[in-house]
DNA sequence: GAGCTTCAACCGACCAGTTGGTAGAGAAAG
DNA sequence: CTTTCTCTACCAACTGGTCGGTTGAAGCTC
């Protein structure tokens, strides 16, 4: 099987990309961490790239596999959206994990190796296209309205959890923020007649207080 | 006033970050860009983090003035936040900032300077106070709505468009992908007065093709 | 105007520390 | 005896940053 340390690297390197994407981690973050030398990291992963490339294979195998687990555990569609966005708001409050890896190097596209490049794209994928089924789901359920089609809507919503982490990091990791805006943009997916399950539960409205320059 | 070389050197800086955050551009990378030694950038920005803040408020102040510009220059609240969806997706056409450098930036909020942090923080309210300004004199005007309050419909446009970004910058810098999130989210705001000035104008839908499956 | 000082702009050379990556050898285990 | 894992020691290239020194225009005095 895979070597304990094998593993224990990757953790460190999921940890370090997750707080500063690629650019700025090195092997010599991660060789303390595991109680290693930096020789025994490139043993393991020859290149920097590889290690980036590997991270993110493993996460999107983990947010595959509890992403399936979870359309199968829950039947509602609406109920199943709303695991998703608060799967997120758990790992922002926990502060473990306070950002998805793919849409935090996405933004690092055009200084990423192309191995990198591709899982990003991968996980977009998989996203999207998970995010997709369940909204033909619950379209045909008649829980969810998708006017504009499935893949727009389901692209739209993972564009506002994106958005909601980026506001929420801005905010200081603060799972209200992400809530607020990621909620909402469930909501927006409702139908009329969906008055029993999800009565708008009108959250609290925390405001971005700015850094320096709110005005009086 | 200022001199010559110090805003070809802010030209390089912004260039260089939009593309590449804070962390993977150096002073060696401009150097050659502008024509100068190193020394002469440390000479008018001292440290990384004073030519990144310098970067951004050169650019909050810009990104300001055109903002207020548009709202003078245009009276209607739907054809505001319309020309300035349209603003970004010239952007990403045109290839020169092909993302917002505020936006960029607040992913790498854990390994950025203090001094960084709160430009980006700045950034955020700016926008989203100019944001909350147009929705709230749309409400007025009966052309747009906002059920649960003017700040948390802005942040929540903000963060569709910041999404959209993302979502664009991993199909490839794709100006319709981020204009069919982007435009879907104004859309939402739209009341159903309106029909006459925005006729919901039925774009194709670019679905994200997944891994390497983009052409050259 | 000549002679002097001041000062921002700029430069090449240099610094200590870090980067991703390599070489070769020692354990350990089948 | 090979394979796998790990180590120390090392590498060239690059990082942000400093150093002392040169240039040239502006300001001042006589």
């Amino acid at each position: 099987m895979v070597s304990d340390t094998y593993e224990k690297i990757l953790d460190a390197a999921e940890r370090l990309m997750v707080s500063r994407g690629y650019n700025a981690f090195s092997y010599a973050d991660i060789a303390p961490e595991v109680g290693v030398g930096k020789a025994t990291i490139h043993h393991h992963f020859p290149t920097k790239a590889d290690l980036a490339a590997a991270v993110l294979a493993r996460y999107r195998k983990n947010n595959r596999r509890h992403v399936e687990g979870l359309f199968t555990a829950v039947i509602d569609p609406v109920a199943r959206l709303e695991a998703y966005i608060g799967f997120w708001e758990d790992c922002i409050r926990r502060q473990d994990m306070p950002f998805c890896i793919g849409a935090l190097l996405a933004s690092e596209i055009p200084s990423l190796p192309d191995a990198v490049v591709q899982q990003v794209r991968g996980h977009f994928a998989d996203l999207s296209s998970w995010l997709g089924a369940v909204i033909e789901d619950g379209v045909a359920k008649g829980r969810l309205k998708a006017e504009q089609g499935t893949a727009v809507t389901a692209e739209c919503l993972m564009a506002s959890v994106h958005g909601a982490m980026l506001a929420a990091r801005v905010a200081g990791s603060d799972p209200a923020v992400f809530s607020a805006i990621a909620r909402r943009a469930v909501d927006q997916l409702l139908t009329a007649a969906t008055g029993d399950q999800s009565p708008a539960e009108s959250q609290a409205v925390p405001t971005v207080t700015a850094g320096g320059a709110r005005g009086p």
